[in-house]
DNA sequence: AACGCGATGGCAGCAAGCTGCCATCGCCCA
DNA sequence: TGGGCGATGGCAGCTTGCTGCCATCGCGTT
């Protein structure tokens, strides 16, 4: 039996000022995990890291965010997404609830943040091969069956008003237009024209792809 | 700053010495993600669990176990998670690779296995909030988006044949049948024969239905 | 050769879905 | 009051999808 360490620090200035070369020294993978943009919106924060980035050569590093869509409440939230998309990285929408902040670099050092205020988060940095493959897993696992942000923004998802949501569980339970119609007080007609309107929506040609389209962005429940 | 121990094992044995009272110590919750069963497979490391198990109170514990579909290729396996189901315990597929094995007990400890031979793995165990935390969070957004393993079993997604799997693909597209008949070199009843057996495999009632399914059971590609 | 069997495909008829056209209704605004 | 406008629904005609029935074909067995 051995015991590693694992590191636990104090506030952004302190992550920074300890495990900031880290960041600079990226080799090939920058991935992260976060449920809010907290932490790159401090400004000192971000400045900090930003400037220990210059110089280095991002050229070949993949940098992969998974973030709630809480993280694309407002609009300079979104505006910070869309930016670090253009410049090449990938990023995907994750409907369950995501750790206050998670990083793994080069798949060799992991920092993951606890409550707090921003600011003043509490960090643990480890290097633990066991902890961070087996973290590392996990994150690619919930990765995977993420939501892409340019299909997420293009679904435009929160807009689907509550007719159509009810169109759509009507759609998935398997019914009938006619049942389906009755069920909802409609005439046939309107139900049929608001599945039209859905599948302009969702860009699908089909029912069938309507709903692999509704079943990618979440739509189901 | 300060600094947690995360203690490392070796072997199933030393596992179990060492920290088999964490297993029989669980007041609420148990979850664990793990891409096999090599761990629970091995006869002496499952006595030994069970043995301690035996005479807790279980009933109020809560069981979520998410595996890769890998753990369903043998028949012992399926037959292990059945068991573990039918004992009120959750059981999810994933289809991205998951960690050798993660465990987290209580919102409390986290136990994460290595790679290695089974019997002789590395095992690592935490207790610092913020590392178990985030990896917890990690765990649910990826046990969110996985599959049911009684959707899973229903839809029996391996024993889809390549000729399913194209229908699949012409329907996922968009096309209509006489040009997705036309592209797979079918005529067009045989092609709707194709179609009415998948959604007979998918339980599915309708075409969006079928859809759905599709995308839940992870069929897009 | 004769047979059985499963897969295929044509045909027909029905069910379901799609959409243009127009009448109607409620509502807001002038 | 009257006009405009968007949402609704009926109708009709068309397309697409669904399926039972039967003929055919290939293949392996007897």
């Amino acid at each position: 039996m051995t015991a590693d360490q694992v590191i636990t620090v104090h506030g952004d200035a302190e992550l920074i000022a300890r495990a900031g070369h880290l960041f600079a020294g990226t080799q090939r993978e920058f991935v992260c995990a976060a449920r809010d943009l907290d932490t790159w919106s401090q400004p000192d924060a971000r400045q900090a890291i930003s400037r220990r980035m210059r110089g280095a050569d991002t050229s070949g590093i993949t940098v992969d965010k998974l973030v709630s869509p809480a993280a694309l409440a407002d609009e300079a939230a979104r505006s910070h997404l869309r930016e670090v998309a253009t410049r090449g990285a990938r990023v995907r929408i994750s409907s369950a609830p995501l750790p206050h902040e998670t990083i793994i670099i080069d798949r060799r050092v992991m920092i993951l943040a606890g409550r707090g205020a921003p600011g003043m988060r509490e960090f643990t940095v480890t290097t633990s091969p066991v902890l961070v493959d087996g973290v590392y897993s996990l994150f690619r696992a919930a990765w995977e069956t993420a939501t892409d942000l340019a299909a997420y923004l293009r679904g435009d998802v929160p807009h689907l008003d509550a007719g159509s949501r009810a169109v759509l569980r009507a759609l998935g339970a398997g019914y009938t237009d006619e049942s389906a119609a009755r069920q909802l007080g409609l005439s046939l007609r309107t139900y049929r024209r608001r599945v039209a309107e859905l599948m302009a929506t969702l860009e699908a040609d089909s029912r069938f792809q309507a709903g692999l389209r509704a079943g990618e962005l979440g739509l189901t429940g």
